[in-house]
DNA sequence: GAGCATACCATCTGTATTGGACTATTGCGT
DNA sequence: ACGCAATAGTCCAATACAGATGGTATGCTC
């Protein structure tokens, strides 16, 4: 298989962007860089990691590298192709809008009590809310531009949402 | 197949609730619901609300009627176990929080031009932000309260992402 | 009233995604 | 040396999904 003929979803940029970042990482590093990250709003289950790598090595994309001995791990890199596939979607604006999936509001639009729900979701957005503003306030280490920007959108987004539940919340309903 | 044992996924309540609203429904019908409403912020590709219907129906949640003539509709509706499912659903508030899914925010992360994106971004939820807002001022009928609280959250929710992408947009990168 | 465009409605195919269980390796404490 | 926790990878059956396809009804045109 070749670069031309796979389909490349968001979870392939996903890893590409990821091997990049760290210059070579195994599917398991990459399931770690992806829960402390993007994993806060966008989840993609562990197993694809391994599929994606393989099948994006397979395309010419990524470098394979095993480890004979023990774990035989796996350790990726990008290819030259891989490094064009992956700068050419960056440089391609989209003006596709985002899917929520948010099960509190799917219950608040069919008919839930906005105050029991809201109850719940306060606390969890509260919650989440403080983990951004921890990273912010941060470990002193700058956080490259991208992911920053990226957490300012997820500190304004909580904010809102916290804002949204707590009115409900003390809302005589 | 009885209601112990099905898995019933987000999907699932979807199709309970609006059958719910409707009363009843063909799944085409439900296509039409969702598209108008939850459509803006999570997806249902049609041919599930097909099969998730015949699903719900084996486990006895919907009462299945089928036109014998010409295009053989099946029409769905509640049964009491259905609605009992709906009610435990709704009646349970969740702490789980959403999922974004936004290709704008991932290209950002992963160091595009903020610039560019932004600007095709911050036209998208311009637009969004319109229709929601035109669905407020409104047709007149008055929306259910649940619907109405939803888009809520939407408007607030477009509101922020305007926001957030005119500061991109407008920076100088 | 025959022909045809258009909307309406349903299903099927093949593939991809999923969560979760399962297995194996390694490092650590005692 | 042993057991335990953390690390790392694989597998599988159930769903989800996109998109093509194939029918049926309606109504319009001539």
């Amino acid at each position: 298989m070749t670069a031309e003929d796979v389909r490349l979803t968001p979870t392939s940029y996903i890893v590409l962007g990821f091997v990049d970042l760290a210059d070579n990482a195994t599917p398991y590093d990459l399931k770690a860089m992806v829960a402390a990250s993007i994993g806060n709003f966008w989840s993609v289950p562990h197993a694809q990691l391994y599929t994606e790598t393989a099948r994006l090595a397979a395309a010419g994309l990524l470098d394979e590298e095993r480890e004979e001995a023990g774990r035989r791990r796996k350790l990726y890199s990008l290819t030259p192709a891989g490094r064009r596939a992956l700068a050419a979607w960056r440089a391609e604006p989209t003006g596709e809008l985002m899917e929520l999936r948010d099960l509190g509001l799917l219950k608040l639009f069919f008919g839930a009590d906005p105050k029991a729900i809201a109850t719940a979701q306060l606390e969890a957005h509260r919650a989440k809310l403080a983990e951004y503003e921890a990273l912010r306030a941060g470990a002193g280490e700058p956080m490259p531009s991208g992911p920053s920007l990226a957490l300012d959108a997820g500190l304004e987004h909580e904010r809102v949402y916290v804002e949204f539940w707590a009115r409900l919340a003390k809302r005589d309903s």
